[in-house]
DNA sequence: CTGAAAGCGCTTACAG
DNA sequence: CTGAAAGCGCTTACAG
């Protein structure tokens, strides 16, 4: 910068003046401070300003897996939008792990991105409301939490989806219906829960606690394979079962199949967030469907008003999710 | 810092020091310097060190579309690998176009990242190469350039991809193999191509212009579906396809499937990448196996060597790949 | 319309 | 083992 300014013959502050398109600078002045910011091939430094204005042009997106086609059509959605608005973006894997989560967190905190956009571990709902203020905000994606300022939330209806699962497969006149639950993480999987339970209420039909099966293992894929061999095993009668997404439900197809059980004849298997492979697969999934583009275009969105904004507490954002009926049911 | 200095009675150097574990500090100051950060809850500023130091710990992930599982792989291998190194990284979508991509070059390359790793359209392939340089490393993954100082290759021996795949259709009988070649880029597609005709040639099998069928839209899966009809449409007598990669051929299945044409038996279809989900379509996908994630690992180890090492010409990094035979063959 | 000075929060020689 | 000074490349008041 001092080169261009020694060059173009003009103080250092009229050259930041012309790189900003800031403040009143003679045509000619601008002209000429611009040909020589080309000859020199001058690009200010965005380290060099982030230190002074305290602000960078960076946000951070912290999710499980980006390899889940779930989280990678979110963040096809938050970059696009990002970009869009001038911003790049930092992204971190979690594993799911609540020490990664973490870490990254305070990475990129570091990093003094202007905000994050986060699926976190419910493991982690504390130490984040702590972590979050209106200097560092955060947009806090399907997980419930309380109002609190720098923090905000985009929400699917979850709750709402579980239950339209329920009131398919019971409509198919399933009265014996397991759920694939995931990970052993209650609270997180807690609004899908819920709307299960309702679901089945609601039909008469039995909640049965060992009817609900998790697994530890680390693929989703083989999650839902692990899982769902050992409901069948233990509970042959159940007919149905609610996955919690997609790549769990896979895995259960995988498993029917192996163990000789036909989809959807001897067992109906519904998935969750209607990923692009969901009506691939054989039998193509029934599945509750996510505008994931649209998750995470509204995070960016609502990230950037925090940013922006004049600290006004924000309402939730919530988005529909609809059953989209295949033939695994 | 000024403030932890001061509350520990020291100076700001030796908060540094600390800070740093560089140099030497006497045990009881040292222990002093870290209750008062933990106490101030002070955290040292990244922006504030890279202007000083003029490096930052940030890489940058250029790349096509990472809601195609196959980047979202190599994404995967990227981010496990630069995070262990206690890099974090920035992550960019070109979607294919120079103009994007060129974007995501500079404002990354202002941000001041160590380096970056970058999948690059073929247009961009001279601007690439001035835009590189000991000063801005650079990672090129599955495209051929020429040794330069700045730019180091990692690739999949892709030609022999392609030649595998030839042959084991030729092996299965078929004489009339035709190609869905992706988006129109000859230079880009070259090395699939390539292998294409030195299989048909081996064989003794015609090379037909016509039977290469490209497509502009925007999703690879519509594309492999409106290539693969508009080649069946004008060339029934074409029984074998090989696919530039597994979406494609995902969308080559629906459209036999619309136009009554059954795979494998009136037409073959051989994908590219082995993505997750190419055993689970119908019927299972016969592919070229990549291993995405060790790609993104080498390619961190790459650019990290680049940043690290003494500017030694490295030779390119070459990975090998496999044909998967399963049933769409 | 333009410039000189101070300072963002660190690290890097250089002294002691 | 510890400290005072200079400087990384910008922007922000403040003058003129």
């Amino acid at each position: 910068m001092r080169d261009v300014a020694r060059a173009a013959g003009v103080s250092i502050k009229t050259v930041s003046r012309v790189v900003n398109k800031q403040g009143e600078v003679s045509d000619e002045t601008r002209r000429r401070v611009l040909a020589t910011i080309q000859e020199l091939g001058y690009r200010p430094s965005k380290v060099a300003r982030a230190l002074v204005t305290q602000r960078t042009d960076t946000l951070g997106l912290i999710l499980g897996d980006i390899s889940n086609p779930f989280f990678s059509e979110v963040a096809r959605g938050v970059l696009d939008t990002a970009q869009a608005e001038g911003y790049d973006v930092f992204l971190c894997n979690s594993d799911y792990d609540p020490e990664q989560e973490l870490r990254a967190l305070s990475s990129l905190a570091d990093h003094n991105v202007g905000g994050m956009i986060v699926f976190p571990c419910w493991e982690n709902r504390e130490k984040l409301r702590a972590f979050a203020g209106p200097a560092r905000p955060l947009v806090v994606v399907n997980r419930i939490f309380e109002p609190q300022p720098g923090i905000s939330l985009v929400l699917n209806e979850i709750r709402r989806g579980a239950r339209l699962a329920v009131d398919h497969l019971a409509g198919k006149g399933h009265r014996s219906i397991g759920m694939l639950a995931g990970r052993a993480a209650p609270l997180q999987i807690m609004e899908r829960m819920q709307g299960f339970r309702e679901g089945l209420q609601a039909h008469g039909l039995p909640f049965v606690a060992d009817w609900i099966v998790a697994d530890e293992c680390n693929s989703d894929v083989e999650r839902g394979y692990r899982s769902a061999r050992r409901l069948m095993a233990h509970h042959p009668r159940v007919t149905a079962v609610f996955a919690y997404n997609d790549l769990i439900a896979v895995g259960a197809i995988q498993a029917c199949r192996e163990l000789g059980r036909r989809v959807p004849d001897d067992v109906a298997i519904v998935g969750f967030d209607n990923i692009q492979f969901a009506a691939m697969v054989q039998p193509p999934l029934t599945t509750v469907h996510i505008d994931k583009y649209e998750l995470g275009r509204q995070a960016v969105t609502r990230l950037l008003e925090m940013l922006n904004g004049p600290g006004s507490d924000l309402e939730p954002i919530r988005l529909d999710v609809e059953l989209v009926v295949r033939q695994s049911t």
